[in-house]
DNA sequence: TGACAGGAAAATA
DNA sequence: TATTTTCCTGTC
């Protein structure tokens, strides 16, 4: 009899240096559908459910569902990155970046999957984290597709497929709002074939073309590029990084702006200087 | 219960 | 081209 993907299971191991943070980089707000256990966040990438530990210096990975490697695991949590050039580069860049810097020790920039992530951040527009979270994790139990974990049932993320046969009724149980025509347009009218045919073209092609989706302008456009499409010089500017570079940098101007201004200051890692930032701006004054 | 949070696109100047 | 207005749900 042949095994089906739910019935498997494999385990990882990971061997991190004291830069990684599987806390801050879960959590951090650059993915929602992240589950919080007694042992383990328990993480949906794919056809997989990843049930992930950490214990100082090792990362346990569980792997439910079709089968992972350890490339894949440590490709998605961004532990590829050289984050000590990084560091040292932001710093040289901006001397008064090295306690932003030392604040988010451990966190990186994950490689998540591009069609889940316009979508998501789809959903994020003028909404807040929590409620952003849970429309996308109804929207997966609407098509229902997961596996049954320590009790619980966890579901992946839809593909293309399942939101093209998406029914009105169910996506009027989203209670998205204005976002709902942008949402329908965009599972109507695109499949991870489009993020796949520009996943090599330049930094400047990925940004046009991401940005003719509708309901994708710049901001959603550079959170996609830097979570999702391994553009690591990407500046996503919400209203907290708007605020903090005018507070910390006197940097003024539409957001718009304050995006090419950020990359002319950070450079090629722009996208990590905002993560830290992000993270310094809503965790460390609370 | 009304003030407030949160990006894109259309309207306006 | 730059600024202002409109769109909608959810929380406190």
């Amino acid at each position: 009899m042949q095994k089906r993907y739910s019935d498997l299971q494999n385990s990882i191991q990971i061997s991190v240096s004291g830069n990684f943070s599987l806390q801050k980089t879960l959590l951090c707000g650059q993915i929602f559908r992240v589950f919080e256990t007694e042992n383990g966040f328990i993480v949906p990438l794919n056809r997989s459910l990843l049930k992930l530990l950490q214990e100082k210096d090792k990362i346990y990975c569980t792997a439910y569902g079709k089968p992972i490697s350890q490339a894949e695991v440590k490709n998605f949590l961004g532990m590829n990155d050289d984050i000590d050039s990084i560091k040292e580069e932001l710093i040289r860049k901006t001397a008064k970046f090295s306690q932003i810097i030392q604040y988010g020790k451990g966190l990186r920039i994950m490689r998540q999957n591009p069609y889940e992530t316009t979508i998501s951040f789809l959903f994020s527009i003028r909404n807040a984290i929590p409620v952003i979270r849970r429309k996308l994790n109804l929207l997966s139990e609407i098509v229902g597709e997961g596996i049954r974990v320590d009790g619980t049932m966890y579901y992946f993320f839809p593909e293309s497929e399942a939101l093209k046969n998406l029914d009105t009724q169910s996506v009027e149980k989203l209670h998205l709002g204005f976002r709902e025509k942008w949402f329908v347009d965009f599972v109507q009218n695109y499949d991870e074939t489009f993020f796949e045919c520009i996943l090599k073209k330049s930094f400047e092609e990925k940004e046009k073309n991401l940005l003719s989706i509708k309901g994708v302008g710049k901001k959603v456009a550079h959170c996609i590029l830097l979570f999702s499409m391994n553009e690591l010089s990407a500046f996503p500017v919400d209203v907290w990084i708007k605020r903090g570079m005018y507070e910390l940098f006197e940097v003024k101007g539409s957001s718009k702006k304050v995006t090419e201004i950020g990359r002319g200051i950070f450079g090629n890692y722009a996208g990590y200087a905002q993560e830290y930032l992000y993270y310094y701006l809503r965790n460390y004054f609370k």
